[in-house]
DNA sequence: AGTCAGCGCGCG
DNA sequence: AAAGCGCGCGCTGACT
């Protein structure tokens, strides 16, 4: 196959100025640079200054691209990147490169047939007679400069496999432990070493599932005379000569291990998990991944890709699905390896935090006793009312069940014209969820108005019609008339009740364990502001996978007493939640200065009842809750940059409210009229975020927004909203964990029944027994409104915080303490 | 049977 | 010219 300027293979030749154009470089060539199209001078020159930064001679070097036709405006989809692959395939057996680097989502698909980027990135894709290793495109780079580090890494990494560099750190000497007396020689060891860096290899998704088994133990340890030893415990795998007596082994070096002074793990809290099921009390004392995200939010915190960027050392990969089936000899040395580069990660980190004192104050004070705390808390796990849960199962079924009888009514016989076929061509099944099914029944069956779109499709046909609520909820007021209108109010019903029954209820009866408890795993790494992020284990992270997940988000669970009432105390014991007050609006005011907010909080009045009383130009006392609530978007939104396009859709979404663009430029106007430090606090936060690049919250945590540097004036705007948002988010969530973290040393130390359960941005969930309610709810309030801050970070709080307790036994039902209660509850009950 | 992107919606 | 911020996850349909 030759060059073919007539090429009509796929349809980019009619909208293209060149059509089919072929590489350059060399016919030699050991290395090929393949990029999304042939490149204009710009891209060309970055990538080429890039891989001459990194050390490789241009002279070995050949230029391509995926798509052959020069495509500026539009982007090559699949089905025409396969199109053009004959004339990839030709060149690459032409020049025959051992290595290509490819640049871009399409040089990716041409290439290896894989998509998503950034989960194949800077890593070695062995294909059949070449190596492939891809990063994100030069354009995306010049676009977001955030990425800018990560594409250089790349690169390097690529330059480094080719040349085949020593790696930075050589591979230590492992000891595998395979006798007694080997045993025996580590335990001895144990006892002498300060620091050690540990991980362990597992067999299955959870702790808690009746097979589970630590398939291996490794450990870098540091010996009181300074010498380095890398060991692993072969246990659980069919290999190991202690497969047998594998928790006695744990048992017997358990009490030496969790004696080591230093503990460093790469997101210790899961392997802490697991050795603690197992009665090893082993703790964190330092995480390479939470120092990683306290360091760049932004970066990748894998512990491969790190190794890789800061050692420069190769891969190391095994299939960790497949643990059992790996020959023993592989899972000790992966194992060994996690344990000897977490330690040189350790090393790193360690020395960069200290040359930042306030993110190494955050990292000592907070983050590494949260994780403590937390590792406390997902063990512990939220009691779910299996009585209720059983009773809510029914419910959602039989309401989903009922209403899609009544649906079925409206639904002609299968097969009936226009009916929508599978790939094979048989008729799909009737399904309410938003199918094709749904969309042709709704629209071309029952003749509702398509009112909105989702994206093009690949092949340039228009979206799929909307399904989603505020469509629906546009049509339930447009289509009175319509002779099937009961049909879009039982969809909107049925939408809610559907979710109950997929994501909620079926989950939480999944997950509960034998003891009623639901166990979730935090991530103290989850979020760029700081906040957690709760959910499954990523190591639990299985697509399609139906069984055995562990791990529910306990920071969505719906508002409804419905669902929120299935979670509480157990019996003896008493659910609490203490939420902060306006949190965040109070950190804006402190922030800005702004004096009518300012003088709000110092009042003690409520902002969103402050909002509505203003917008709707009644008296405060006069708000109801719903006003307070639509005040509260108002608020948040136009704090945070919110347009008045932007107010209009989502006042009609949440509150069915309908305001003219006009009335909500007015609106706008006069919300920063009434507010007008928000103005220059906004203008500030652009400042620093212009100038350096990245914002602080008081306490130090950095938000690092490199985009703000991009040529596109979008992303710009984006990174100076984020500026803005950063910091309150930041400080509110960080309250909220200090608060945690105090409140259960409290806890110890007055030696009171009580668990955190769980953070949720701005509240905080706990179980008390109730005979120490009356003690734990004035040390939760108070804590709360009384942290530390001035003497652990310097900051001066002139606000008053206010923390709201709610006590039930269920979550749904618990009710708001007044002060007095909380201060008096041992002697009102 | 597994993987992936897009959509949509739950929460703060 | 216009632009709220921050998350996790279930379902569908296309693909391998």
């Amino acid at each position: 196959m030759m060059r073919d300027s007539e090429c009509t293979l796929c349809k980019l030749h009619q909208t293209t100025e060149v059509v089919c154009q072929w590489g350059f470089g060399p016919k030699n060539a050991d290395v090929m640079v393949v990029s999304k199209m042939p490149n204009s001078g710009n891209y060309q020159s970055l990538i080429e200054d890039e891989l001459v930064n990194a050390g490789l001679d241009m002279g070995r070097v050949y230029f391509t691209a995926a798509t052959k036709c020069r495509t500026f405006d539009q982007d090559a989809k699949n089905p025409q990147i396969k199109a053009c692959r004959p004339y990839l395939e030709e060149e690459i057996q032409r020049v025959k490169p051992r290595w290509i680097l490819a640049f871009g989502n399409e040089a990716l698909y041409a290439l290896t047939g894989h998509s998503g980027i950034t989960n194949y990135r800077g890593q070695v894709l062995a294909q059949q007679e070449y190596n492939v290793v891809a990063t994100v495109a030069p354009g995306s780079v010049t676009r977001n400069p955030g990425q800018k580090s990560g594409w250089q890494a790349d690169i390097q990494f690529f330059v480094s496999q080719v040349l085949g560099r020593p790696d930075s750190i050589s591979i230590p000497k492992i000891s595998a432990i395979r006798t007694r007396q080997q045993l025996k020689t580590l335990r001895k060891l144990l006892r002498n070493v300060h620091t050690i860096s540990y991980d362990i290899e597992t067999t299955g998704d959870t702790e808690l599932s009746s097979d589970a088994a630590i398939v291996s133990l490794a450990g870098t340890c540091i010996t009181n005379e300074g010498k380095e030893v890398v060991w692993a415990l072969p246990l659980y795998h069919p290999e190991s000569p202690f497969r047998n007596s594998w928790r006695k082994v744990l048992k017997y070096i358990g009490p030496d291990l969790v004696k080591i002074k230093k503990q460093i793990a790469h997101n210790g809290k899961y392997d802490a998990k697991w050795l603690r099921h197992f009665d090893v009390n082993m703790g964190v004392s330092f995480d390479t991944l939470l120092a990683a995200h306290l360091l760049d939010e932004n970066r990748v915190k894998g512990l491969k890709p790190l190794a890789r960027i800061l050692l420069g050392v190769p891969g190391w990969a095994i299939k960790t699905k497949d643990l059992l089936n790996t020959p023993l000899r592989s899972v000790l040395r992966y194992n060994a390896l996690d344990t000897y580069y977490t330690y040189h990660l350790y090393k790193i980190f360690r020395q960069q935090l200290i040359d930042q004192p306030r993110l190494l104050r955050l990292y000592k004070l907070m983050i590494m006793p949260a994780n403590e705390d937390l590792i406390g808390t997902e063990m512990h796990g939220i009691w779910i009312d299996r009585e209720r849960l059983d009773n809510a199962i029914k419910i959602s079924f039989d309401m989903r069940d009922a209403i899609d009888e009544e649906l079925m009514h409206h639904v002609p016989e299968a097969g009936t014209m226009g009916w929508p076929v599978t790939a094979k061509g048989r008729p799909v099944e009737v399904n309410f969820n938003a199918s094709n099914f749904l969309r042709w029944w709704l629209f071309d069956y029952l003749g509702f108005p398509v009112l909105e779109r989702g994206k093009d499709k690949e092949n340039g046909d228009l979206g799929s019609p909307s399904v989603r609520e505020a469509v629906m909820l546009e049509l339930k007021q447009s289509q009175v008339d319509h002779p099937n209108y009961e049909v879009i109010k039982l969809l909107m019903e049925r939408a809610k009740w559907q979710k109950y029954c997929s994501t909620y209820v079926t989950r939480y009866d999944a997950l509960r364990d034998e003891d009623d408890r639901i166990h979730t795993t935090f991530k103290l790494f989850g979020t760029v502001t700081g906040r957690l992020s709760s959910g499954k284990e990523d190591a639990e992270k299985v697509t399609g996978g139906k069984t055995n997940l562990r791990g529910v988000n306990l920071q969505q669970v719906p508002r409804d007493p419905f669902i929120r009432g299935l979670f509480g105390a157990p019996p003896g014991f008493t659910f609490v939640e203490a939420d902060f007050s306006q949190v965040e609006l109070r950190v804006v005011a402190f922030l800005s200065r702004d004096k009518t907010m300012l003088g709000i909080y110092q009042r003690g009045e409520d902002i969103h009842a402050a909002t509505a009383s203003w917008v709707l130009g009644i008296p405060q006392s006069k708000v109801s809750k719903e006003d307070r609530k639509k005040a509260k978007a108002v608020n948040f939104g136009f704090v945070y940059g919110m347009g008045a396009k932007k107010f209009v859709s989502t006042a009609f979404e949440k509150y069915e409210l309908v305001f003219t663009l006009g009335e909500a430029t007015d609106i706008r106007r006069a919300f920063f009229d009434r507010f007008r430090g928000l103005y220059s606090w906004h203008n500030r936060q652009r400042r620093i975020v212009q100038q350096y690049g990245r914002v602080q919250s008081p306490i130090g945590r950095v938000r690092h927004l490199p985009d703000i540097y991009s040529s596109d004036q979008g992303v710009v705007a984006e990174a100076e909203r984020q500026a803005i948002n950063s910091p309150v988010q930041s400080f509110a969530s960080d309250m909220n964990l200090i608060s945690m973290i105090l409140i259960n040393r409290e806890f110890v130390r007055l030696g009171i029944k009580g668990q955190c359960l769980g953070l949720v941005h701005d509240a905080l969930n706990f179980e008390i027994h109730n005979d120490h309610l009356g003690l734990a709810l004035p040390i939760i309030k108070d804590t709360m409104e009384n942290l530390p801050l001035r003497k652990w970070f310097g900051v001066d709080m002139d606000m008053p915080i206010i923390s709201d307790l709610k006590i039930g036994t269920h979550w749904g039902d618990a009710k708001e303490l007044t002060v007095e209660e909380v201060y008096n509850f041992g002697t009102l009950i």
